[in-house]
DNA sequence: CACTTGACCTGTCCGC
DNA sequence: TGCGGACAGGTCAAGT
């Protein structure tokens, strides 16, 4: 779930928290949520310094003094928690808050600094977070083949249009999720830009004109931009790095609310006309 | 190469 | 109430 408005989130967080501070320890009890032997962990975790925090798509890349990188993917239901020594491991504020002592029975690792603690939870073990030597980060399969950020000044709407055009016969949400188009977009961002730029998720990108590709471009800028202010999308289980929920799905027009009248529909047009609409309009939310 | 499918997991919900 | 199955949806490996 996780996806860049999240990922991005926990970076700003934790970007504010973790430089400067040493790791002490480290546990965890999924050996595929940590791959990492002993001795690599001894070597190059162990009383490094975090240098930043920074991301690329949907992964987060912790910097060590060690030149070594802890590279996260939270996947579907990962987390990632910053409770301070002097907060204590306790829960956060009920209403906006997911998690409460820490750790919890779906913490995978705990990474222990000075001042505090990083908790990784991920009920459904599918996220990982590995030591690489930084080096070695941008050579991994995941970012040798992923696209370009949406957010960047330096990508361009030419260039997101032959990315696309390369999946000519994929639906447009299926382009839209593929990583190597454009890194960071998954479901809720597509279902969004999509509904915004008024296409169909299940076109084919070549029955798509340029002039509905750029708009659609616009589109997920425009929603990625908004989510990302709103601290990201809480749809189950996401929360940031102080275990709090995001606002965006307050503002999202189609995501989750499949069966829901359509709201550009029923502004416009009569009872009769809406129904029809709206039955298109259940259609376009499933993927 | 383009595209699809199955595997990886657990918690929740729905029908019987 | 308990129990099985569908579902949730991001990647990767292996398939057509």
């Amino acid at each position: 779930m996780p996806e860049l408005p999240e990922v991005e989130t926990i970076r700003v967080g934790l970007s504010a928290l973790l430089p400067g501070k040493t790791v002490r320890g480290e546990t965890h009890n999924w050996p595929k949520s940590f791959p990492n032997s002993k001795a690599d962990v001894q070597r190059y975790l162990i009383g490094a310094k975090v240098v930043d925090v920074t991301r690329r798509g949907k992964v987060l890349i912790i910097g060590l003094s060690t030149k070594y990188s802890l590279v996260i993917h939270l996947k579907m239901t990962g987390q990632l928690v910053y409770r301070g020594k002097s907060v204590g491991f306790g829960g956060g504020h009920p209403t906006d808050s997911l998690v409460g002592q820490l750790p919890d029975k779906s913490t995978r690792v705990v990474l222990s600094l000075d001042s505090g603690k990083l908790f990784f939870n991920d009920q459904r073990k599918f996220g990982w977070m590995r030591l690489l030597p930084t080096a070695e980060v941008p050579s991994i399969d995941f970012f040798k083949k992923i696209g370009p950020e949406p957010l960047s000044a330096s990508f361009t709407s030419k260039e997101f249009m032959v990315r696309m055009r390369h999946r000519a016969n994929t639906s447009v949400k299926a382009a839209l999720l593929d990583q190597t188009v454009v890194a960071g977009v998954g479901n809720i961002y597509a279902d969004e830009s999509l509904y915004a730029a008024k296409i169909h998720p299940a076109t084919l990108v070549k029955n798509l004109s340029d002039q509905k590709l750029q708009k659609l471009l616009a589109s997920l800028i425009e929603v990625l931009t908004l989510a990302i202010k709103k601290g990201g999308s809480t749809d189950r289980n996401y929360v940031n790095h102080e275990g709090k929920k995001g606002n965006y799905l307050n503002y999202a027009k189609v995501f989750r609310k499949n069966g829901q009248p359509c709201r550009a529909a029923a502004q416009r047009l009569s009872k009769l006309e809406s129904r029809a609409v709206e039955r298109t309009f259940v259609l376009a939310v499933r993927s």
